[in-house]
DNA sequence: CCGCTCAAGTGATTCCCGTTTAGTGTTCAG
DNA sequence: CTGAACACTAAACGGGAATCACTTGAGCGG
């Protein structure tokens, strides 16, 4: 009772969230360095110490670092998917369906750089295939749904080049493409954003879409 | 001074190569083992091994592991620009030279996948921007004999939408966005590669360009 | 031939990474 | 009271990049 001032038996050894709570906690931390410092920033001991835990810790509800970071890539991803089934559904020209799906999704990769790279980039090299199948899954019915839309732009007889398949990938790549090299490249001297998207999407739209 | 059980001088010193030979000879191993396995393959140790040299005498040649990896890209980059710098003055249409340059680009891509994506795609977390700088360079200038073309396009009065800077911009993101895609994700189901170039360059160019 | 410099190469070491192992203290059902 | 389950820990391992202090040998003036 005299001096409590030791670290005795290394003291705190922060018992505060029992159960679940902690895995929380972790995918919290964990999402905040990712955001800020990419995948190679985000390592085990940063997290751990973010929590104000040992880094084994983690191996407690996590397998690996990987599922740590694709946990957090799974959320942003489904955000995506919402945005994507609420734009399909809605009463409006097809094609303006897919201009503001492409749009969002843009916007999406603008605002979520750091999980976008990691399942639209990264892939290669970083991570094994199998372990990002789950999310590549997500990723894939996001894309169903651009599909289907692109389908019924075929099924009305205005698709001008190509069969839907390739017309809805060259459209995602497309959009894919201008993202990811303002994402990886932000010291190049970039036309304003809202113009890039604009020109793009009357590009190709117009391109592939007969009106 | 008994004892002679010591590994004696290490034998083989590899005096081989002297001067200049060896930096040749990491650049072919380390390219080799690049081009098959990517940047997190191609380790020091690794590349130190293939050349039967110790880790540590790379650092006689190099500066750093980035310094050797970005010496190998810059090749693959300069032989882009001389595509590049050869198309840029054919005398045909330009428009013409536009798609002719965007498919070599995009062939390219294909051809050399790993230099190709730790010049367009790495960038952030794996390498700091100053390294960069030099292959950045290159890659400026050859997006400037493209630009060239464009603005050729633009002075004839046949630019449907956007500036000459954001309709280049466009073109070439999107071409990066098809190929960068078909790289990182060898298991999607995509179309044939052909189609999709053409898909992709009979719809930007008929969209972004009228005859 | 001696002794010198100097470039090229080396093993050991440092530091950080992800991950594993063996163990500690707490809680709680039987 | 016992012992299993749990949440957690320190220490260690192997592998990465990079640095250090050292050795080796070739070239060369005297």
């Amino acid at each position: 009772m005299t001096t409590v001032l030791k670290k005795p038996p290394r003291s705190a050894r922060k018992p505060k969230g029992d159960g679940h709570m902690r895995r929380g906690e972790i995918l919290e931390a964990a999402q905040r360095i990712f955001v800020a410092e990419g995948y190679q920033g985000a390592t085990i001991r940063k997290i751990a110490d973010e929590v104000g835990v040992s880094s084994t810790a983690l191996y407690m509800h996590f397998k690996d670092k990987d599922e740590i970071l694709l946990e957090i890539s799974d959320g942003a991803i489904n955000r995506l998917l919402e945005i994507n089934s609420e734009l399909s559904v809605r009463p409006i020209d097809a094609v303006t369906r897919v201009r503001l799906m492409l749009d969002a999704y843009m916007a999406f990769a603008l605002e979520n750089p750091n999980a976008y790279q990691l399942v639209f980039c990264a892939h290669t090299g970083l991570m094994s295939v199998e372990k990002t199948e789950a999310t590549q899954d997500l990723g894939d019915r996001c894309f169903q749904k651009f599909i289907d839309v692109v389908g019924e732009i075929a099924a009305s007889g205005r698709l001008r080049t190509g069969s839907v398949e390739s017309a809805a990938q060259v459209l995602w790549t497309s959009c894919h493409g201008l993202v990811s090299l303002i994402i990886t490249k932000p010291t190049f001297k970039w036309a304003p954003d809202a113009e890039l998207r604009q020109t793009l999407l009357d590009g190709m739209l117009h391109g592939l879409v007969s009106d």
